[in-house]
DNA sequence: GTAGGGTTAG
């Protein structure tokens, strides 16, 4: 109906603006298909960035090529869709050929290139000149895109005058202000920032709330969350997944729960796999299957992250069917959803099934990275699959060129040393790359234990001392082969060493069965 | 176009 009636161009793009503002780029597309003769750059600018928002980096491609007259504004919003996708080097081109097809950069030019650029490149002061000969130094947005700049530059000084230099600071200078002293650890001087500025609003509460939770304040955070005159989802979430990060899971859950309580406010997908992440990482199986029932119940359509979340609380709370059956009832998998999956049959000891998912996993053209491969090798130190493990450790980096590190050196001495072979863990280890860990050395020492060796776990006793002195860990291992050796002798002279640094025998353990893991009220 | 929140290993 509207769509016949014939529209000035100006009513035609406020139209399509519409519609992209709720997110129905079919229409818009429609529209603007629909009407031929009454298009100009904007029209076309306003479809690309329908494109750019919805992620297709080759839709938008495809449009601006397509695009008969291209303004700075086209160039901009192609440089941000690149900028968006995490392609910050065809951004940077994009920017390039904006400056040398003789066009004007703008200020948005430049805060995109600038936020573009990868976090702490070396490009930044030189971004930082342009904007200054070309008078964009105190823009509004090109400051506050250059404190980002110079936080992950590690250069508070410069941030600071870039800061200062803004004619008009706005909540978001003011906001990048704050995250950009949080990120180095500049506590006090991001504090006197936020009591400084002029208005707060939740985005600027939320910042102080993620540095402080960043920086181990997480006391601090929680009087800043409780301050806040109205928290949005995203600030309840943020505190949840500080106190994830502080160990403190019963008081996430509470949080959880208490966000629930408060009606208004409704928890979205990013609460619920945050708190889903709790309920894994403390294994509350009970907790778990209520968070489930709560996100069923709140009618959020599961997507990657939500499923992949769920894959993982099931698995690392023993219930591998659930796991499973959350698994496969997703359309596509991605690569967390897999390593989800297949780290979920490795704790459990199932590694046939662990190996037979990396097989499919591969067969759906889903790439393995390095946390894949942990998962398999451990499922092959967990069944005991020596060769195996070997094969494919090997192909890591011959088959999908992935760097074995730290961690998966680890699980080769984990297996080697399980299964006897010192000899050719300790040989893994000297031609290992990387400087070997306490990880490592640590792995052997259990092998030596496993299988009464002296002479290898003597070697590894050593490196460790020249790493780490006195961790009570290689006393106590070292305790148990000499014991295993009836060399009490030994055993003595360690005892004495140990009372005289005052290592204590064990490290202290927690009890999960004393965890108040389960959620109060 | 500039600021804040989600999943996988150890």
């Amino acid at each position: 109906m509207s769509r016949a009636r014939v529209l000035s161009t100006a009513g035609l793009n406020s139209i399509i603006a519409v519609h992209l503002r709720h997110g129905q780029l079919i229409d818009a597309v429609g529209l603007f298909r629909d009407n031929p003769h009454h298009l100009d750059t904007k029209s076309w600018n306003l479809i690309l960035s329908g494109y750019a928002r919805s992620g297709c980096i080759e839709c938008a491609q495809k449009w601006f090529d397509e695009m008969p007259h291209k303004d700075v504004v086209s160039w901009n919003t192609m440089m941000a869709c690149f900028k968006r996708a995490g392609d910050s080097l065809n951004a940077f081109r994009q920017f390039l050929e904006i400056v040398r097809s003789g066009l004007r950069p703008t200020g948005s030019t430049l805060a995109t290139v600038i936020t573009a650029s990868v976090p702490g490149s070396a490009m930044l002061p030189q971004l930082h000149a342009i904007a200054i000969r070309m008078a964009f130094a105190s823009n509004t947005f090109v400051g506050t895109a250059l404190i980002g700049g110079y936080a992950s530059l590690k250069d508070p000084t410069s941030f600071r005058r870039v800061f200062d230099e803004i004619r008009v600071k706005n909540l978001v200078s003011w906001t990048a202000l704050i995250i950009g002293y949080m990120e180095l650890g500049s506590v006090v001087e991001a504090r006197q920032a936020f009591k400084t500025m002029p208005e707060r609003n939740v985005v600027a509460w939320t910042a102080m709330i993620n540095g402080y939770i960043d920086n181990d304040s997480l006391d601090d955070a929680k009087r800043c969350f409780d301050q806040m005159p109205e928290k949005n989802v995203v600030a309840w979430t943020s505190m949840i997944k500080g106190y994830e990060r502080g160990g403190q899971f019963a008081e996430a859950l509470n949080l959880f729960i208490e966000m629930h309580r408060c009606c208004s406010i409704k928890p979205n997908q990013f609460t619920y796999s945050a708190t889903l992440s709790v309920c894994a990482r403390c294994c509350s199986f009970v907790a778990g299957r209520s968070v489930h029932a709560l996100l069923l119940k709140s009618g959020l359509p599961l997507d990657m992250i939500l499923s992949s979340s769920l894959v993982d609380m099931y698995g690392r709370c023993g219930d591998i069917d659930s796991a499973v059956q959350v698994f496969e009832s997703m359309k596509v998998h991605n690569l967390v959803s897999w390593n989800s999956m297949i780290g979920c049959y490795a704790r459990h000891g199932l590694s046939k099934r662990a190996l037979e998912g990396f097989k499919r996993m591969k067969e759906e053209g889903v790439q393995p990275d390095h946390v894949t491969f942990i998962c398999i090798l451990t499922a092959c130190v967990h069944g005991g699959l020596v060769e195996e493990g070997e094969r494919y450790f090997q192909s890591m980096h011959r088959e999908f060129e992935i760097e074995p590190r730290m961690e998966h050196y680890g699980c080769m001495v984990d297996l080697l040393g399980r299964a006897g072979q010192l000899d050719e863990a300790e040989r893994l280890i000297k031609g290992m790359p990387l400087e070997p860990d306490m990880v490592i050395w640590g792995a052997l020492i259990g092998g030596c234990r496993l299988h009464s060796s002296l002479e290898y776990g003597l070697s590894a006793v050593e490196s460790i001392q020249r790493l780490e002195k006195d961790h009570p860990a290689i006393y106590s291992m070292m305790l148990r082969v000499y014991g295993d050796r009836g060399n009490w002798n030994k055993v003595d002279e360690l005892k004495e060493i140990m009372e005289k640094v005052g290592v204590r025998r064990k490290q202290q353990g927690t009890s999960w069965v004393e965890s108040p893991l389960i959620v109060q009220r």
